[in-house]
DNA sequence: TGTACATCAGTGAACGCGCGTTCACTGATGTAC
DNA sequence: TGTACATCAGTGAACGCGCGTTCACTGATGTAC
C-alpha cells in the first residue's frame, strides 16, 4: 500500500513537472491533457485519477512553478542574504543563460501577462507567488544595506520582468541582448552595486 | 462603387477595433471569429471577405494596436519633445486610469509574454512595434539631456512593462498600486525628472 | 508459504461542444444602355 | 428617366477537428487468512 501510494505520488509530480515545463513555454492554454500525459508517458483518461480538472492541474502547476522560483531565490537570497546576493541574482535573472531557459525559468515573464485569462484558483496562487518573490527581493535589498527596500523591491522586480519579457519578444537575438544588458547595469548603477 | 468600398473599409477597421480590444484583454487566443463578428453587428460567415484566416486578422489587430500606441507616445514625444516629455509618459503610462484600461492601453503589458505563442506574422508585427517604441523612449530621454539614451531606453521601457503587468496581475488592488508607485517614483528619481 | 480476494493506477473508446473555415445563397447598390 | 443586369458584402447552415471529460475495463500489486 505504501508503494502504491508512494508510486501514484511519484506519477502525479511528473504530471506536474511537465506541465509546469509546458505552460511556461505554451501559457495556461497551451497544452491539452491529452499531449501532457503522453509527454508523462501515459494515456489521457488517467489524468483525473491525478486531478479533478484542467483548471485544477493548472493551479498546482502554478504552485509548483512558484516552488522552484522560490528555490532559486533561496540560493541568492535565503535567511540571511549577505551584500552580494541581489547583484548576483540580477546577474543570474538577465543572464543569456535563462533568456534560453523558458521552459524552466521563472514564470513572471512568461505568464504575469496572462493572470487576467487563468482560472480563479491558478490567478490567486500567482498573485501569491508574485508577492513571496517580491518579497524575497526585497530582504536582498535590505540586506545590501537599501532604505525603503519594499517600495525599491517593487520597482527592481518590475524592471527584471520586463526586461526578459521584451528580450523575449524580440526577433533579433541581438535586440534581446539589448534588453538585457541595459537593465542589468542599469540595475547595478541605481543600486550601487559595482 | 466608390460607396460600396469606403463601406467596406469602415467595416473592416470595425472589425479589427474590436479584435483590437478583445485581444488586449483576452490574449491573441481570447476571441473566437464568430464572437468577434457578433461583436461588429455581423455574422461569422462574413469574417472571410475582410481577412484571408484568423491568423492574418491578428498580425493586423497587432498592428492596429500598436498604431494606436504610437499616437499615445506621440502625444508625450512628437519629433520635438521637450523635456517634460518623459516624467508626463511614464506619470500617465503608469496611473491607475491606465491601470483600468486594459482594452484601450498599451499592449504591451498584456502581449509581450505571448509573443513566443503568436503566429509568425503577429509576432513580427510586435517585435516591430516594441522597437518604434523605444525608439520614441529614447528620443523622449534624448529630449531631456540624457546620455546613452537608446540603453536607457531599454531599461526605462522594462520598468514601465514591468510594472504595468506585475500590477495588473496583483489579486488586491492596493498591491497595483503599489507596483504602479513604486516604478513611478523610482524611474522619476533615477532620471532625475523631479 | 500459498491462495483468493480487494484495490486502484492506468487504458482507450466514446461523448458533446466550440472552434475555424467553407459555401451556396440573398438582396442592396452601382453600372450600362 | 427607367429598366435589366452585374457585383459583392453579408447570411447562416454545414463541415471536420481537437478539446475536456466520462466510463467500463484491465492487470499489477498489496492484504487477509
Amino acid at each position: 500500500m505504501a508503494d502504491k501510494s508512494a508510486h501514484k505520488a511519484r506519477t502525479r509530480a511528473r504530471i506536474l513537472d511537465e506541465a509546469a515545463g509546458a505552460i511556461r513555454t505554451g501559457g495556461t492554454q497551451g497544452v491539452s491533457v491529452a499531449e501532457l500525459m503522453k509527454r508523462a508517458g501515459l494515456t489521457h483518461g488517467g489524468f483525473y485519477a491525478h486531478f479533478s480538472s484542467r483548471d485544477d492541474l493548472v493551479a498546482h502547476a502554478v504552485d509548483r512553478m512558484f516552488q522552484d522560483s522560490a528555490g532559486m531565490l533561496d540560493r541568492y537570497l535565503g535567511d540571511r542574504p549577505d551584500a552580494g546576493g541581489i547583484g548576483a541574482l540580477i546577474d543570474y535573472y538577465l543572464s543569456e543563460y535563462a533568456y534560453r531557459r523558458v521552459e524552466q525559468g521563472c514564470p513572471l515573464p512568461g505568464l504575469s501577462g496572462e493572470t487576467g485569462r487563468m482560472p480563479p484558483a491558478a490567478r490567486d496562487r500567482f498573485a501569491l507567488g508574485v508577492t513571496a518573490f517580491r518579497d524575497g527581493i526585497a530582504r536582498g535589498l535590505a540586506a545590501a544595506g537599501k532604505a525603503d527596500s519594499d517600495a525599491l523591491a517593487h520597482s527592481v522586480l518590475a524592471e527584471l520582468v520586463g526586461a526578459m519579457t521584451l528580450a523575449r519578444s524580440m526577433a533579433q537575438e541581438v535586440d534581446a541582448i539589448a534588453f538585457l544588458d541595459a537593465s542589468r547595469r542599469a540595475l547595478r548603477a541605481r543600486l550601487d552595486l559595482e
